[in-house]
DNA sequence: TTGTATCATGAACGCGCGTTCTAAGTCAAG
DNA sequence: CTTGACTTAGAACGCGCGTTCATGATACAA
């Protein structure tokens, strides 16, 4: 039974570790997991651990007490991201490299299924209403990724190095022609005949806005 | 030492079951840390947690195996906020009590230091370009809180009863009449001399968009 | 009936692991 | 120097806890 067509003592079982795990940070031992679901033998319920683990609802570490975890929430599924600074028009994109831009350790925690995979993540807080074509306001963050090589439709954060200015566009290149596209569908696109005046400083995973 | 005037040693044990909670979903033991941190014997480890938890870093459970967890990574730091549905302009606000919206379980799991306390939250995906004036575009996810009573310049999502039309608007009462406030300082308000015809059906707590 | 697979029980084995005790090294105050 | 607080070592005690074994109880197919 690949699926959750598991038995109710299985469930109960389960549902016992998460609020447990829940409760008190660590995972339960197969005798308080006994004790709470009614069983008074141990190897029941190592039989029935070794069934979950089969069927992949968690996954356990021999020889080790207490040495289980859940199949979701999976370790590392919330990403710490670093607020490394401020971003406005007028500057280029400040980077993570940056020595210091934001001296304590500022930041935000987002889950993997946000922000998705990779580890080089980053986050800038948007100064002024200058990026309102991109539906970014004052105040809001922006999690950002650095990027090697684009690709068509990403959102990217551009240094237009003859406005000297720092945009917020998605990006198509079109034959010689670069389109920079406003998130804003109302808006009209840019179109940049030489690509040496645009530096991609890296591409929006998301944006988040407290109010 | 109250604050992080902490020994090397034991700055070195912290780091090391931070690491070790990410990677294995469980707190090392005693013996662990101490292999890990170059301690040779278990009491000097077992003094060193004391002293944490005196200090307020960790917390321990004594008599129990691995029963220990750090003073920060509480639970209940992560949120899990139903997405009850789709918000567009020409309906209400679908409340998260309507009989199944979505019937999967679908949600976004957030931290609380974005959304704060409560957990009477929902979310709405945005369908259409018709908040573009809130900063709010397609796809977006509004987190919601239901809201018995507004307060001058939240940000709320209202039901125009006379222009059948859901929008999202700063409020703010004066007077005889209500002033609804695009987000988009570009934008003009909207004035209303008439109470009775806005319906608020929540106050919004933040906006996260996935590009 | 006789298989085989699934699920439950209780007991025993043995290392895992928190605890505690004794001892000693370091360092600043008296 | 001595004193005492702080920190580190090493070892031993004893329950905690995962593992394994022997034994049945159902249930379904041959």
């Amino acid at each position: 039974m690949p699926k959750d067509r598991l038995s109710g003592r299985q469930q109960a079982i389960l549902e016992f570790i998460t609020g447990f795990l829940e409760e008190n940070g660590y995972p339960p031992t197969i005798r308080e997991i006994g004790k709470a679901c009614g069983i008074t033998s141990t190897s029941v319920v190592n039989y029935n651990l070794n069934k979950l683990e089969r069927d992949g609802h968690l996954s356990r570490d021999r020889e080790v007490s207490r040495g289980l975890r859940l199949a979701d929430a999976l370790p590392g599924n919330l990403v710490r991201i670093p607020l490394v600074g401020r971003i406005v028009a007028s500057e280029p994109v400040p980077m993570p490299s940056d020595p210091a831009v934001l001296g304590e350790d500022k930041g935000i925690e987002l889950t993997r299924d946000i922000v998705g995979v990779g580890d080089d993540l980053f986050a800038l807080q948007v100064k002024g209403d200058s990026m309102v074509d991109a539906m970014i306001g004052d105040g809001d963050i922006v999690i950002m990724r650095p990027h090697p090589n684009v690709q068509n439709g990403d959102l990217v954060a551009v240094w237009l190095t003859d406005r000297e200015e720092t945009t917020l566009k998605r990006i198509y290149m079109e034959g010689p022609l670069v389109r920079l596209q406003p998130a804003n569908p109302t808006m009209q696109p840019i179109y940049i005949d030489d690509p040496s005046v645009i530096q991609v400083q890296g591409r929006v995973v998301a944006v988040v806005r407290q109010t």
